[in-house]
RNA sequence: GCGCUAUUAGCUCAGCCGGUAGAGCAAUCCCCUUUUAAGGGAGAGGUCCCGCGUUCGAAUCGCGGAUAGCGCACCA
C-alpha cells in the first residue's frame, strides 16, 4: 500500500495547509501572533459609507481584521467577515508590497487576516478596502463547508456548532438574541428592585419540582448528590431569610429525561419571587416582562413562530383551567368531582386515565390533549387542581383548587406561577401524601421530604407570588427556532467514537 | 425506551430493478486579471457509517449495531 493511499482527503487538505503554514514561517513570518490594532469593524465602515459615490475613495486609512471567506481572482477579491458583518477587500500589486503579493498564495479561505486601507466604493457599488498592508493573524488547517450551501448537515452543526457559526449568519443572530434576550430579563428586574440570587445546583435531594434527577456523588463528604431541578426550595428559603423581598435567579436546571425538540437535559430557568403579592400580580409581571423584552430586542411584540402570527401585547386572556376545559370539551369537571366519575368523562371523549389517577391529574391530561393545542395566543391559564400543585397556597374560593397559574403561548407552558404555599403544616401534609403516592417505577417524586425547607417555613415565610419562565422556550419563540437545539449553543448530544 | 427516516469525496448532493462510484464547490497546477457562487483548462481526491449474511458479484438486498433528525412515551 503506497503511503498516499493511506491518507484520507482531509489530511491531503490538512497537510496543503500546514506547508502553507511552514511557508509562512520560513518567510519570518508568525501565523499566530498576539495582537492586532484594530480600528473599525466591517458594519461601522458600511454605515460611515453608505454614502461614498461608486469609484470614488477616502484617504483615512483603517486597520480592520476577521475571517476570510471568499478569495476571487487569485487573492485579488477577498470577503473578509467580522462579527459585524462583511467588507471586500481589494488587494492589488499596484498597492501593495510585491513581496506581500507573493504571501497571497499562502492565505486560505477560513484565515483570520489584518488588514490595512483606505475605504474605496469600487465602480460597480461594492464597499471595499484598498489594502496596503496586511498581516496573518491565525493561519486555519482545516478547510471550510463550500460557501454557496453552507453547512446543512443537523449532527455537524450541532456537534461543531462553531462551523455552524462561521458558515450560517442567522445562527450567530439567534445566539446573539439569546444573549439580549437573558440580559433584558436581567435589567428588567434588577430596574424594579428585584435582587440577582444563587442557590445550590448540587443538592442532597431533589426538590421543588416533579421530575428525574441527574445522580452523581461527592468523594469527600461520601455521599449521593444531585444536581438540581428547580432552585424553588432554596429560593423560598432566602425569603424566609429576608434578604430582599424581590429576588430571582437565571440558572441551569438538570432533568434526566427524554430529550426532544422541546427538551434538552440542562436547560435555563428563570424563578422568581416577591413577597406580599398573590399570583394575581404575578400574571401582570408575566405579561409585562414578556412584552418588554420582545419589544426590547425585536422592535415589536408581535411575532411570528414557525409561521403562525401571535401578538404578545398585555393584558392577556385569562381562563379558568376547568373553564377552558369547558370551552373546548363541553364537560365541566366542577360537576364530577370524584376521581372515578372524573375519569368516567374524560373516556368519553377519548382521553384514558390510569386506574388511580387523581381528580386534578385527570383534568390535566383532558386539558393538555383537548385544550393545549388550541391555546397559540398568549393565555392564563388559571387556579389549577390543588392535587396536582402541592407547592400552591390553596385558592381562597375553593379548596378543590390552588392558586397557581400556567402561561401558554403556541400551546407551550412558558411560565408557572402560584400564591406560594407558606403555611408549613399545610406543605408537610401535601409533600407527604406525594411521597405516599408515590407508585411502583416512578422516578419523578422525591423519596423523602425536605425537611430544612419545611423548617425554614416554620420560622415563617411572607407570603409571596412565585413564577418560573423557561428562558429555552421564550426564546424560542422569539427566535423562530424550531428546535430547542437552535437555542443552546451545545446541546446534549452522544458523544461520537470515530472521528467525527 | 419504542417506531419511522437518513448516513456516498473536506462541503452540498446524484447514483439504489445487484455488475466493485459521479457532479458542483473547495484544494493542486497552468492561463486570464476590477471580481461578486469571477472565468477557461488539466490532473488529483472515496473503509459508499460499522459488522455479519445472501450472491459468481453488494454503495444498492437481508439481519445486527452506531450516530442523527422527526414522531410516540416522560417532561418544561
Amino acid at each position: 500500500m503506497s503511503q498516499k493511499s493511506t491518507q484520507s482527503s482531509l489530511d491531503n487538505l490538512r497537510n496543503t495547509r500546514i506547508q502553507k503554514l511552514n511557508d509562512l514561517i520560513d518567510n519570518g513570518i508568525n501565523p499566530y501572533p498576539y495582537t492586532f490594532d484594530r480600528t473599525a469593524c466591517a458594519g461601522e465602515l458600511h454605515e460611515k459609507y453608505a454614502e461614498l459615490e461608486p469609484g470614488s475613495e477616502d484617504s483615512k486609512v483603517y486597520n480592520v481584521s476577521g475571517r476570510i471567506m471568499a478569495m476571487r481572482n487569485n487573492g485579488m477579491f477577498v470577503d473578509l467577515v467580522d462579527s459585524s458583518g462583511k467588507i471586500q477587500l481589494f488587494i492589488h500589486k499596484d498597492h501593495v508590497n510585491e513581496d506581500k503579493i507573493k504571501l497571497l498564495k499562502l492565505l486560505d479561505v477560513g484565515d483570520i487576516l489584518g488588514v490595512y486601507g483606505a475605504v474605496r466604493r469600487t465602480p460597480r457599488g461594492e464597499l471595499s478596502i484598498k489594502v496596503s498592508d496586511f498581516k496573518i493573524l491565525s493561519k486555519s488547517l482545516l478547510p471550510l463547508p463550500e460557501k454557496w450551501h453552507g453547512l446543512t448537515d443537523t449532527e455537524t452543526r450541532y456537534r461543531q456548532r462553531y462551523i455552524d457559526m462561521i458558515m450560517n449568519p442567522e445562527v450567530r443572530e439567534t445566539f446573539l438574541k439569546r444573549s439580549k434576550i437573558i440580559s433584558e430579563t436581567r435589567n428588567y428586574l434588577i430596574q424594579r428592585g428585584f435582587l440577582e440570587v444563587e442557590t445550590p445546583m448540587l443538592q442532597p435531594q431533589a426538590g421543588g419540582a416533579s421530575a428525574r434527577p441527574f445522580v452523581t456523588y461527592h468523594n469527600t463528604l461520601d455521599m449521593q448528590m444531585y444536581l438540581r431541578i428547580a432552585p424553588e426550595l432554596y429560593l423560598k428559603r432566602l425569603l424566609v431569610g429576608g434578604l430582599s423581598e424581590k429576588i430571582f435567579e437565571i440558572n441551569r436546571n438538570f432533568r434526566n429525561e427524554g430529550i426532544s425538540p422541546k427538551h434538552n437535559p440542562e436547560f435555563t430557568m428563570l424563578e422568581l419571587y416577591q413577597a406580599y403579592v398573590d399570583y394575581n400580580e404575578m400574571m401582570v409581571l408575566t405579561e409585562n416582562l414578556v412584552s418588554a423584552i420582545a419589544q426590547n430586542v425585536l422592535g415589536t411584540m408581535e411575532i411570528e413562530y414557525q409561521g403562525k402570527k401571535i401578538n404578545l401585547k398585555p393584558p392577556w386572556q385569562r381562563i379558568t383551567m376547568i373553564g377552558a376545559v369547558k370551552k373546548f370539551t363541553n364537560i365541566d369537571f366542577s360537576q364530577f368531582l370524584s376521581a372515578p366519575e372524573a375519569a368516567e368523562e374524560a373516556k368519553k371523549i377519548g382521553v384514558n386515565p390510569q386506574e388511580g389517577d387523581s381528580w386534578g391529574s385527570i383534568i390535566d391530561q383532558v386539558f393538555e390533549i383537548k385544550v393545549e393545542p388550541h391555546l397559540i395566543q398568549p393565555v392564563h391559564i388559571i387556579d389549577y387542581p390543588r392535587d396536582i400543585s402541592p407547592l400552591a397556597k390553596p385558592h381562597r374560593d375553593d379548596s378543590r383548587l390552588v392558586e397557581r397559574f400556567e402561561t401558554r403561548i403556541n400551546g407551550w407552558e412558558i411560565a408557572n406561577a402560584f400564591s406560594e404555599l407558606t403555611d408549613p403544616i399545610d406543605q408537610r401534609r401535601r409533600l407527604e401524601n406525594q411521597i405516599n403516592s408515590r407508585r411502583e417505577g416512578d422516578f419523578e417524586t422525591p423519596v423523602e421530604i425536605d425537611e430544612d425547607f419545611l423548617k425554614a417555613l416554620e420560622y415563617g415565610m411572607p407570603p409571596a407570588g412565585g413564577l418560573g419562565i423557561g428562558i429555552d422556550r421564550l426564546i424560542m419563540l422569539l427566535t423562530d427556532s424550531a428546535s430547542i437545539r437552535d437555542v443552546i449553543s451545545f446541546p446534549t448530544l452522544k458523544p461520537r467514537h470515530d472521528n467525527l
